[in-house]
DNA sequence: GACATTATATACCGTTCGGTATATAATAAT
DNA sequence: ATTATTATATACCGAACGGTATATAATGTC
């Protein structure tokens, strides 16, 4: 039979409703009645409401920290110094808006996830998934920071500060393009 | 008798739980009970459990709206020009962080609102609160660019990347002064 | 002391919560 | 054709949900 259309529709509509309502405000009921399935089918599929969501937050947190994997390669070029690091910068925070406005919902999960209350269920799910980026930015940091000297024991700060002003970015939807908030970041507010 | 002992105990209770655990997670029950009262009691004060929240943010809101209200006018200074706002910027910052140090909880939930799910109660009845604070956020830099006029028509963008900035922060409860923070805003990563 | 007001509790309401025991279709393998 | 496996539904579970009808203390007012 292998029938996952239901299981991808139970997905799908719990993304819906999770990034909408809120993970708690979502009863399995409804969530059952939106997919056009029944209680039993769900859980034949996923074995809690917490399963859901789990399984939710994997598949998408994957494509979005593979693709930071990918795009944070910070190449050094020392002739034109102090001009390199934008280039890696720019491309992350384009990375950033992208996946964000492909995966809207998904990406609302993320920000809610990371300012949810500790002892919350989205919260202790999205704790590890949320770690990994900070690594992954804070490495291309320290990467930055063996050229760039200046840089050197702030990097810490500065993928937190980066990634703070992406989600600002994201959050915003201004009309202005990515490059004025990465040379703001650069070069600060009297650029 | 007007024994408001009660009153008080549940808006602080439901401070701590929902700060904890999320609104939507924390039942009238558990509250009554760690409040030490029943439920009719905490019907004899709210109307509702929504009540609660919404006496709850209206006092706390209430405060922090006020004292950046009183801590962000920009004085220009010409004579020491582009050192005049990083006066007023670290007074806005440490305004910020000293009341978030001193109501932890309920700026929390400050942070949980405002990435909260749209339809979500919480989002619902904190959106007016948080916008009062960016109107506030925009008039100083609109003072500002009068004087700094390379930051005209960039206030919105300022606004926002400085609440970040000042979250960011607060969120990371680093070693590093509030000054580094500021100072990064205003020169960027080299600085 | 009588009486209204304020403040609290017992016991209960209907509804929804997350989750399941059981039955039954539909397909795949033999 | 029979049997195992996959996929679905009906009907139900006890517990918790937000909220209330009603009774009763305690206090302030006359």
């Amino acid at each position: 039979m292998t029938n996952q259309d239901n299981k991808k529709r139970i997905l799908d509509i719990a993304l819906d409703l999770f990034s909408k309502h809120g993970y708690d405000a979502v009863g399995v009921q409804t969530l059952c009645e939106k997919a056009g399935i029944t209680k039993p089918t769900l859980y034949y599929y996923f074995k809690s409401k917490e399963g859901v969501l789990k399984e939710l937050l994997n598949e998408n947190y994957a494509k979005l920290n593979g693709l930071l994997e990918l795009n944070s390669h910070y190449l050094p070029h020392p002739k034109i110094y102090e001009k390199d690091a934008i280039v890696t910068l720019t491309n992350v925070a384009q990375t950033y808006l992208k996946f964000a406005e492909k995966n809207k919902n998904f990406y609302k999960m993320v920000l809610n996830a990371t300012f949810a209350p500790d002892c919350g269920t989205l919260s202790k799910i999205a704790v590890e998934f949320n770690t990994v980026q900070y690594t992954i930015l804070e490495k291309m940091f320290k990467s930055m920071a063996r050229i760039h000297g200046n840089m050197k024991g702030a990097e810490k700060r500065l993928a937190w500060t980066f990634i703070g002003l992406v989600n600002t970015c994201i959050a915003l939807k201004t009309q202005e393009s990515v490059h004025e908030f990465v040379k703001q970041f650069m070069h600060g507010i009297f650029s």
